[in-house]
DNA sequence: TTGTAAGCGTTATCAG
DNA sequence: CTGATAACGCTTACAA
C-alpha cells in the first residue's frame, strides 16, 4: 500500500505473476504476441505494484535508440528563441519528432572548451538537427562519429539535409532590385562569430571571414551579386539575429554620406530592424529606401517588407522526419522559394548628391 | 584507418591496451584515481580507435541519471514559444541546467490519449519542470511515481517549487486601481482548457471552471477582489497566451455598452493585445482606459504598461537548480514581486453614461 | 594505482 | 502463445 521502497522492474512483475520477463516486455511492446487475457492481467498487476512501463534507460541501452532528437543552437537559448525563424523551424521539428514518438533536446553548441563537449557527449540522442551554420563544427563531427544521425540545413554533396537554394534566393533579390534601378546596396549579415570588421565591399573573389564559402550568407550575397555585377555591394555586420541588432547595423549603414538606395538583410528579423532604422530617420520604406529580407516570417508581411519566402515550418518538419526515420527515402531535400514583393521595395530614388 | 564497422566500447579499448574496463572508465570519470601517464595513454588510444567517450545509454542505465531535465509545456511548441514569459523562463532554466552539465528536453503535455503518455514515459528524464498549470496533470503524477523529480511553479504544501505569491500580486493591482477610483474592471484570463464561457462575474464563493482553486489565475483575481470588494469584476476568457488572443478578448470586453474603466490582463502578453484593442478604438491607455498586466516582459516596458514585475529568468534558473541538484537546501522558494506603475494606468474616467 | 565481479532493466533470438 | 538465455555498455563496491 505504501510506496515501493525498491524499484519495481519487469523482473519483479514477472516473478509476482509467475511469468517470464519476456512476456511482460511483450505486453508493452508487442501486444499481438500475447493473449489478450494475460496482457490485461499483467497490466493490472503493474498498476497495482506501481510499475509505470519499461524504463527509458534500460530500453535505450538495449535497443540502441533513445527516441530523442537534438536541436543544436548557438549561444544562449534566449537568443535562439528571439529569432522567429528558429521558432518556426523548431515548431515544425518538434511536431514531426513527436509524431514519431520522440522528443526534442535543446543542445547548446559548445565552444572549444572541453566541458561543453563533455556535456554534449552525455546527451543520449539518436539524431542531431541544426538549422544553419555548424556544418563543420567539431561537436557535430564528434557526434557523427558516434553514430548520431546528422541532419543539416544546407545543401551538400553528401549527408542528410533539408535546405533551399540560397544562391537562387539571392538571385531573386538581385534581379528584382536591379530592375528597379538600384546600383548601391548594403547587405546586413549576421556575424555571430564576430570575425568580420564593421563593413567591407563584396567581391566574389576576395574571401572575407564574415562570408565564408559554404555558408548560406555567402551564397545569398553571391546570388545577389550575380544579378547585379555592376552594382556596389557593401556588407555590414549585425552581431546576432535580433531586431535590435538589425537596427543598429542599419543605423551604421544609413548615417553616412553615400547612403545606399537599398538594404538587403540576410534574415527577416534583421530586416525588421532595418525598417525601424529607416523610420527613425524619416525614410519611407519603398520610396526613400528599399528594404528586402529573407524567409518571410509573419511580422514582415504585416509591415509590408519584400522578402524571399521559404517554407520554414515544413523545413523543420522534414528535418524531424529525416532525423527520426532512417528509411525515409529522400535524404537531400531542396525546398521551393519565392520572391514576395511588397511595399518596402520600389524604384531607386535619385540621390540628391 | 577506415571507419570501425563495429561499435568501439570501453571493453575494446581495455583489451587493446591490456588494462581493465574500470581503468578506462576512471580515465573519463575520475581522473585523479589514475596515473596521469596511463590516462594520457588511454585517451590517445581512444582517439586512435575512434572511441568518443562513455555511451550515454550505458551510463544512464548504470548510474540511474541521464542529466536531462524535462520542460513541460501545453499544446504546441509554437505557442509555448510565442509567450515571452515562457521564453525567458526557459532561458533561465536551460542556463542552470547546462551549468550542471545537463540539457533540457522539450516535453509536450499529452492529452488523455495513451499515445502521448507512452511517449512521455520513454523520455529518460531525471527531473521535470513546468512553468504553470499541470499541477495535478496525470502525466506529472505518473512521472513522479516513476522517481522523476518534479519542480513546480506554484506554492504548495509539499514538493519542490519556485513561485511568487500570486494573491499578493493581485492585491498590488487591486490596491492601485482602487486608489485611482476604478470600480468596474474586466479581467482577461487565459482559458487554455476552454472550460469557461465568454464572460462571468467574479465572486470569491462561486467557483467557476475557468478559475479553478489552486491556479495562479484564480489567486491573482482573488487578490484583486480583496482590495476592491466594492467593485464589479468581470472575467473574460482569452483562448491562449498570445497578443492576438488578448486583443480579441479585449475587443469583446470593450465593445459593449457598459465598458469597464480598467482591464487587467493576467499575463503581459495578453496586456499587449489589450493595448492594441484600445488603440484600435481610439482609447488612450491610461486616460480613457487603464491597462494592467503581470510579469513585466520587455515589450510592456516599451509601451508603458503598468505591471507586476517578477524575476522570470531567475525563476527559471532556480527551477533548474532544484531540478538538477537534489541537495540544494531550499526546496520551496518564493520570489519577490513589485508593482511597476507606468503610463497605462490613471484615474478612472467618468463614464458618459 | 589498478583489477575483478556483479548487475543496472531491457529486449532479441531462438527454442518449446 | 510463452520462456530461457544472452547480451547492450557502463559503473561501483571491493579486493589486490
Amino acid at each position: 500500500m505504501g510506496k515501493p521502497l525498491t524499484q519495481v522492474t519487469m523482473k519483479t512483475l514477472a516473478e509476482q505473476l509467475g511469468v517470464s520477463a519476456t512476456t511482460v516486455s511483450n505486453a508493452y511492446n508487442k501486444p499481438d504476441r500475447l493473449s489478450e487475457e494475460l496482457r490485461e492481467q499483467i497490466l493490472a498487476k503493474a498498476k497495482e505494484l506501481g510499475y509505470c512501463g519499461p524504463s527509458a534507460a534500460g530500453r535505450a541501452l538495449r535497443s540502441g535508440k533513445s527516441g530523442i532528437c537534438g536541436f543544436l543552437f548557438g549561444e544562449r537559448v534566449s537568443r535562439a528563441v528571439a529569432d522567429p525563424y528558429a521558432v518556426v523551424f523548431l515548431s515544425g521539428l518538434s511536431e514531426a519528432v513527436e509524431e514519431h514518438g520522440g522528443s526534442v533536446l535543446l543542445v547548446r553548441a559548445p565552444g572549444e572548451d572541453e566541458a561543453g563537449m563533455q556535456s554534449l557527449q552525455r546527451a543520449p540522442i539518436d539524431a542531431l538537427v541544426f538549422s544553419s551554420g555548424f556544418v563543420n563544427h567539431p561537436a557535430v563531427e564528434l557526434l557523427r562519429q558516434r553514430g548520431v544521425r546528422i541532419v543539416g540545413s544546407q545543401r551538400a554533396a553528401d549527408g542528410d539535409w533539408v535546405a533551399i537554394n540560397d544562391t537562387k534566393a539571392g538571385r531573386l533579390v538581385g534581379k528584382h532590385l536591379h530592375r528597379l534601378g538600384h546600383r548601391d546596396i548594403v547587405v546586413i549579415s549576421p556575424d555571430y562569430q564576430h570575425a568580420g570588421g564593421p563593413e567591407f565591399e563584396y567581391s566574389p573573389d576576395h574571401q572575407h571571414p564574415m562570408l565564408r564559402p559554404g555558408t548560406y550568407e555567402r551564397d545569398r550575397v553571391h546570388g545577389l551579386w550575380e544579378k547585379m555585377p555592376d552594382a556596389r555591394i557593401r556588407v555590414v555586420s549585425a552581431s546576432h539575429y535580433s531586431r535590435e541588432s538589425g537596427r543598429k547595423a542599419a543605423a551604421y549603414a544609413l548615417d553616412v554620406q553615400d547612403r545606399p538606395t537599398a538594404v538587403v538583410a540576410l534574415s527577416d528579423v534583421l530586416a525588421l530592424g532595418v525598417w525601424d532604422a529607416a523610420r527613425d530617420r524619416g525614410l519611407a520604406p519603398g520610396r526613400d529606401l528599399s528594404i528586402v529580407g529573407f524567409d518571410d516570417i509573419p511580422d514582415v508581411g504585416f509591415l509590408g517588407i519584400t522578402t524571399v519566402r521559404q517554407p520554414i515550418g515544413e523545413k523543420g518538419r522534414l528535418a524531424g522526419r529525416l532525423a527520426m526515420d532512417p528509411d525515409y527515402p529522400e535524404r537531400q531535400i531542396t525546398l521551393p522559394i519565392e520572391l514576395v514583393v511588397r511595399s518596402s521595395t520600389g524604384p531607386a530614388p535619385r540621390m540628391n548628391k
